[in-house]
RNA sequence: GGCGGUGUAGCUCAGUCGGUUAGAGCGGCGGCUUCAUAAGCCGUAGGUCGGCGGUUCGAGUCCGCCCACCGCUACCA
């Protein structure tokens, strides 16, 4: 049966360069897209820019032009670093578009409609000198327990203390230096408990969501009462004006999520494809892929909000932990806080695919680059192992084909063959690192294979040209079975490899259960560079020198 | 503080429904090979499964308590 399959990345904001954190969503999404369509299914994979919020404001002020030259610029870059790792959007758009603001106003409308939006006032840190008010992260001051210095309005890096930006002593905003005052002005909230029982239900419904995000859910949100949800802010702010509240705001996380909409609305404006078929659709899967970070965000707003305006929800939120480097937080003075394009410039980016792939599973536990273990991985995993396949071969067909029968091999093609629904099924689940694990296993069979047979041995007796030319045709099988697996992974690898035995079209997972016959064999050519070590280097040398913003 | 998670070999991690002697890769050590991008193959060493207690014929796995680490705790995004 073919699965019509809608999948969204939280959407990068504006306000900064894509990092190898955002790179292991980005890649994680595109192999689970990537897997799907070789399976024939009907997928398209959606993601954009979050443009709103005093941030982005503040950013294009400093910088004296209007936010959206600073959105343009940005999400330019935001596409060219992506597709430098092979990650393919159908449509990357922004939530700062025409079209959000419809489907926003809409959803607000429904939310109205349904009595789930309450009015009253806030009291809030306010900058004179810049004229906006201050959320906690931007006023720093004294921490009031342990009277650190240069602490955040809501918490203390030093003593871990939690607290109310006016708790703090000797204020200052973060944006202007000034001492901010308190002021008071009227928000919108959104009635959160009304959603208790929906949410309660589809939190913990069967498949929705991991095991620790629904517990945690559970045990702590949903524990208590639902807090009102706070989705306006007072001008001025760079986002929608709220169509029946002039001077007031849509806060950005209440469009941001609806931006997974409005790039499916554009798509289809471009390609004359119906939105309703896509986002009104009980059949098609919605999957949203994301940080545990913005959990909540998923998985208590954005169904309610969803729900409200009749929609489908999503049939699976995708959670996945932060990238550590070298066992700690990405940091800018160790060069480790790397950008997507800093990387590009020194290695191969699907050294890095393969890397994080391997990595990754379903679980929601943060994965760590460690840049020795990098080096060594991809070094012997794919050069060493799967690379080498055809390498050690490929050459002792030249001007040759493929056996017009595919020879007995001991059973090698059959069992990776018999693997596939297994490797799929860790594919489907997000567990890619299972997935090489298995496919390594194979590439480990193959190698052994090879060595065994000793196609260099055979070839210097005479009368064992056609024994050579089995082994080998063996071995590129293997070889393209093997690569077929990792094609999700490593889509240039698969290329190659079709390329070297002249498969033509798009990548196929059935591919790797039918043994190629009868082909010709291109020249061999190197498909993958061993990494050295000296280029892993020179990005965290380029990444400490660098003004990452 | 509360909540969630993690703890298995030097490192990164598998370990299904509780079931023989706890596995893999990398790294180490010894050997083979020299087709292949210093790639490959074979062998070997290395573990009180964080600790204590309990349930059970049997616990890495289930339960309780404790310890350590990570994360989250709603108006940074």
């Amino acid at each position: 049966m073919t699965r019509q399959i809608l999948v969204t990345n939280a959407l990068p904001y504006v306000n900064g360069d894509i990092h190898l954190g955002h790179l292991v969503e980005h890649v994680q999404t595109d192999v689970w897209v990537r897997f799907q369509r070789m399976r024939g299914h009907e997928v398209r994979a959606f993601c954009g820019d979050d443009t709103h919020g005093t941030a982005t404001m503040i950013r294009a002020r400093q910088e004296g032009r209007e936010p959206e030259a600073l959105l343009e610029e940005m999400n330019e870059r935001h596409r060219e670093d992506l597709a430098a790792f092979d990650v393919i959007y159908d449509h990357y758009g922004s939530t700062h578009s025409p079209s959000n603001q419809k489907l926003v106003n809409e959803i607000w409308e429904a939310l109205r409609g349904a009595g789930h939006v309450a009015e009253r006032d806030v009291t809030q840190l306010f900058d004179p000198e810049t004229g906006v008010f201050l959320a906690d992260r931007f006023v720093k001051g004294t921490c009031p327990r342990c009277s650190a210095e240069d602490q955040y309005g809501d918490s203390c890096e030093s003593c871990g203390a939690a607290y109310r930006p006016e708790e703090l002593s000797n204020p200052v905003s973060a944006l202007s230096g000034a001492v901010p005052e308190l002021r008071t002005a009227p928000h919108f909230f959104v009635t959160l408990e009304d959603f208790r029982a929906f949410l309660e239900e589809w939190t913990q419904r069967e498949g929705v969501l991991q095991p620790e995000i629904a517990n945690w859910l559970m045990g702590s949100f949903l524990s208590e009462p639902l807090r009102d949800w706070d989705v306006s802010r007072p001008a001025p702010y760079f986002g929608f004006e709220i169509p029946d509240a002039p001077g007031h705001f849509f806060y950005v996380w209440l469009d941001a999520p609806v931006g997974y909409m409005s790039s499916t609305w554009d798509w289809c404006e471009q390609t004359g494809e119906d939105f309703d078929r896509w986002w009104r659709n009980p059949e098609c899967e919605i999957h949203h892929f994301i940080g545990k970070d913005i959990a909540y965000f998923h998985t208590l707003f954005w169904p309610a909000m969803l729900k409200t305006a009749g929609q489908p929800l999503p049939r699976r939120v995708h959670v996945h932990g932060f990238l550590t480097v070298n066992g700690e937080k990405m940091s800018k003075s160790k060069g480790t806080f790397v950008l997507g394009r800093t990387y590009a410039e020194h290695l191969s980016p699907h050294y890095l695919r393969y890397y994080l792939a391997s990595k990754l599973s379903d679980r929601v536990t943060d994965i760590d680059l460690n840049l020795e273990e990098f080096t060594a991985k991809v070094n012997a995993d794919l050069v060493g192992k799967v690379v080498n396949l055809a390498s050690r071969t490929a050459r002792f067909l030249k001007n040759d084909s493929l056996t017009e029968v595919y020879p007995d091999d001991g059973g090698l093609f059959e069992a990776g063959a018999a693997a596939a629904e297994e490797i799929a099924a860790a594919y489907e689940a997000c567990d890619s690192g299972r997935a090489c694990r298995i496919v390594m296993g194979l590439a480990d069979r193959a190698n052994e294979y090879v060595e065994a047979k000793a196609p260099w041995a055979l070839r210097k007796q005479p009368g064992k040209e056609e024994e050579v030319r089995a082994v080998c045709s063996v071995a590129l099988n293997l070889f393209h079975q093997i690569t077929t697996y990792l094609d999700p992974v490593l889509p240039r690898l698969g290329e190659g490899a079709r390329a070297l035995l002249g498969v033509e079209g798009p990548p196929r997972w059935d591919a790797a259960a039918v043994p190629l016959t009868a082909r010709p064999v291109a020249p061999f050519r190197h498909l993958m560079q061993r990494v050295d070590p000296e280029r892993v280097e020179a990005v965290v040398a380029a990444s400490a020198s660098s003004e990452a913003s």
